[in-house]
DNA sequence: CGCAATTGTCATAAGGCGGTAACGTTGCGC
DNA sequence: GCGCAACGTTACCGCCTTATGACAATTGCG
């Protein structure tokens, strides 16, 4: 099972050593800043698959860097975790409406936050918490490494594999050759756009078994999405 | 937009009542139980949206509940949020390893909760929790770039897919061609005034289904209006 | 080292889409 | 009812996007 990558911004220095010891003792890989700035600039590099938040950090207060996040291209869809030390009511509703997924107060326990920072990359990623995918007749196992179809075994190169994962992960959604060849391929890959063509269309020769039908949709100067059949 | 549904199991029928009314205050629909067993039989039959689960309800335990919603074949995506008076973390815990995606202690607001059921919704389902245009009987989503008209799919070029969601993002308002062209075509594109009323014939063809009225009225000397039938 | 699998790129084919012009139709003032 | 102006509709052609197959470079492995 691939370990996700967390970023957690948090200026309490003894606090954020802690947490970032009990995450990684779990699996986890951490990244960590005390700067609102620069956990922008991380979560944009970085891509972590989860931010911890806190409310108020140096730099940019952690509202902000939430509302920024959501903004932002590349990351508006990361999860976020955020924690305050004031239980205002008002506070945490702000924090959910803003975007944030999940809202702890101070003081909590390490183990809390690790239970529910598991929640919410269940929910997200199922993927990342060793689940199975699952989209129509479709099945992919991130753990074994295998896909299947019908029962069948699918042979596909590892391109193919990580591509199908990003799609089942969020089926549906239409997706540019340039959001694909950053979540595919990793962020600043110097690759030419027509090659996603290329791949796209050997996952499809690779997911053709008898009868089937073709589960990737070409959306016309959009890109590409793929959906149950 | 279809107003998301909940399955609420509570057995302290004054704060159900309480619920009820709130999250029917915010569009969502609502299915209450008082009992765990039945709720499991909800479950399946009704395929709510969400969950909202007590710890402690008549019948089977709430944690039990969910872990067998989880195991269900129908049920085991539903996303699960508990509540329970006790505020011991090892429950919170247990609830959140249980796979419920969020968790309340009572007393909460009902504010917070439905801010965090809004938070977990928007998660899972991005299609309830907006990125979606409805005009009359007219749907559009931009995230899986699909439009539909009574459930029917409708077929749409790029362009007048442009076109259709820019005028569902301003029903009923009139847009001269040049309007349309800088909205639709960009700014400064170099295109024949004319041009655009071939496009608004296309989409007119493009919403066409049986017994459809035409949604596009036109405003002589004046441009082009969308709206409801 | 040799072999097989994989991967990125390109050239070419296929096809849809878009812009334009030309012509038909409708509305409006007189 | 006439004439003009605005709008509707159609057909066409060129271009842009995508599909596909081939190929060389690279990698992994025995």
């Amino acid at each position: 099972m691939p370990s996700p990558r967390l970023l957690l911004v948090e200026d309490d220095l003894s606090l954020a050593e802690l947490l970032q010891y009990r995450f990684e003792a779990e699996g986890y890989r951490v990244i960590s800043t005390p700067d609102g700035d620069e956990a922008l600039l991380l979560a944009e590099e970085q891509a972590p698959d989860l931010v911890i938040l806190d409310w108020m950090v140096e730099g940019t207060s952690g509202i902000e860097i939430c509302r920024r996040l959501r903004r932002g291209k590349g990351t508006a869809h990361v999860p976020i975790v955020m924690l305050t030390a004031r239980d205002a009511e008002e506070d945490r509703i702000r924090g959910l409406e803003t975007g944030a997924d999940d809202y702890l107060t101070k003081p909590f326990s390490p183990r809390e936050l690790i239970a529910r920072v598991g929640a919410v990359l269940r929910r997200v990623r199922p993927a990342l918490a060793g689940e199975m995918l699952e989209v129509g007749d479709i099945r992919l196992d991130a753990t074994s490494h295998r896909a299947t179809r019908r029962g069948q075994s699918l042979q596909l190169g590892p391109t193919e594999f990580r591509l199908l994962k990003f799609f089942m992960e969020h089926p549906g959604r239409v997706f540019s050759r340039v959001q694909l060849l950053d979540a595919v391929w990793g962020t600043g890959s110097d690759i030419e756009l027509r090659t996603v063509d290329v791949h796209i269309r050997r996952l499809r020769k690779g997911l053709t078994i008898e009868n089937s039908t073709d589960p990737v949709r070409t959306v016309r100067s959009a890109g590409y999405a793929f959906e149950a059949v």
